[in-house]
This record gives C-alpha cells, structure tokens and sequence, in this order.
DNA sequence: GGCCAGGACACCA
DNA sequence: TGGTGTCATGGC
C-alpha cells in the first residue's frame, strides 16, 4: 500500500503514544539541547541541563557570565563538550544581542535566518532546522538518521546524507507547523523504539506501506 | 569492554 | 560534491 507523507503522519499519530516534543521549559533551555543533544543520548544531555539549570536557570545573562571552563564543566556529561561549550557561548551572545527576543530576530533575518543559523558555530543543517521549527515556529521536516532510517525502511532508496533527504522531502499543505513538529517527535520515539543500528523490524501498522514522494 | 547515541566541521581528492 | 577522521561522555 502507498503512503504520502501526511497519511504517514497520520498513522504514527493513530498507533503510537504521543510524546511531548520538544522537551524543554523555555525557548533558550530548548536551544542548549539542541546542540548537546549532537550525537549523544538525550540521558546525557539531561544531566548537562540539570547542570547548566541548577547554575543559571538558563538565565541568558548568567550564561553569558560564564567562564568556557566552568561551562565545559557543566556540560561534561553530553560529550564534545569543547565545541558545544563554544557553540553555545557564541549563540546566546548572538541572542542577548537581540535582547532574546526571538520574534525580532525573525523580522531582523526575514528569509534569511536560516542562512544565519548556519554562519552561527556549531549550528548545522540539522540543528538549523530544529532550531526554525522548534524555535521560530517555520515549517521544517527534521530529517536526522532516525528519519533517514525510516524512510529507506518505507522503500525511498538512496538517503546518503541530510541535504539529500531534505530536498527529497517536503512538507505538503497539509502539515500544520504543529503537525510538524509532532512528526519529529513521533519520527524520535519511534525510532529509539524500532530504528536502533541493526534492529530490522518494523511494527505491524507499516507492514507492506510503501512511501511516495510528491515533488 | 565494545558499541552507540536526535551532528558539526575541517580537510582531502 | 562527497568521503573520512575527529571531537567525548555515560548507558547498555
């Protein structure tokens, strides 16, 4: 049986316990996890945001106070915890120079943000992408490896890399930027609990389904 | 004790 | 453009 997108979401949403996405008390706490979350499991990236929040209750000026050191302290457990320290110093500085305001920093980018997302360090296409949707409230299909994983297991041949998957990869019409933001949240819990390296199965709901693509 | 996790980036051909 | 090595911790 044949699947777009939509009807993909709506399937997942129908069969699977629906998850709270993302998780995060505010819009600076969110972007923190965004970039430990990096290659690493979200149980350590937890332990790193206890961390930062028993500090400085992501309060971005105390952020900003912080020494590198102290903050590689703090977020030790995540892993690459150099460049992530760096990255995330650099950003809330780009943030604080908007006095946080994420609705003026929208206005200020216009079509541009994402392209400004990327110049920031640390911010690839991935966390770009959270970071449009999750943050700026833009239509954005997340198209990391649990993603990936699903839609070759659905039959779309060939993902070799994030860019390649998105530009394959459309939300329609359909999608409501809330619907998008469940999907990668759905896409995440499904895939700790079916994609890990070298599980094969897949659940009875998308046994024969088969994705199409419309361009 | 080895493998892996909700990537990014520099460097190379 | 595309492939490869590096960055690093804690859980399983």
């Amino acid at each position: 049986m044949e699947l777009t997108l939509f009807k993909l979401y709506l399937l997942m949403k129908n069969h699977l316990p629906t998850g709270h996405w993302w998780p995060a008390g505010s819009k600076l706490e969110l972007i923190v996890g965004a970039i430990l979350v990096q290659n690493t499991n979200w149980k350590n990236v937890e332990y790193s945001l206890a961390n930062l929040k028993a500090d400085t209750q992501f309060n971005r000026t105390k952020i900003i106070g912080l020494s590198l050191e102290c903050l590689e302290t703090l977020i030790r457990p995540s892993g690459f915890y150099k460049n992530k320290a760096k990255s995330i110093l650099a950003i809330t500085q780009w943030l604080d120079g908007f006095g946080e305001d994420y609705d003026a920093i929208a206005r200020h980018y216009g079509d541009g943000l994402r392209r400004q997302l990327l110049a920031l360090p640390g911010i690839g296409d991935e966390t770009a992408d959270v970071l449009m949707l999750y943050v700026f409230g833009q239509k954005a299909f997340i198209s990391d490896k649990y993603a990936q994983r699903l839609l070759m297991k659905l039959g779309v041949a060939d993902l070799k890399n994030y860019r390649e998957t998105a530009k394959l990869i459309r939300l329609s019409e359909e999608f409501s930027v809330e619907d998008a933001k469940a999907f990668h949240g759905l896409i995440v819990d499904f895939g700790k609990e079916y994609l890990g390296r070298g599980g094969a199965w897949k659940p009875s709901f998308l046994d024969d389904k088969k994705l199409t693509l419309q361009r």
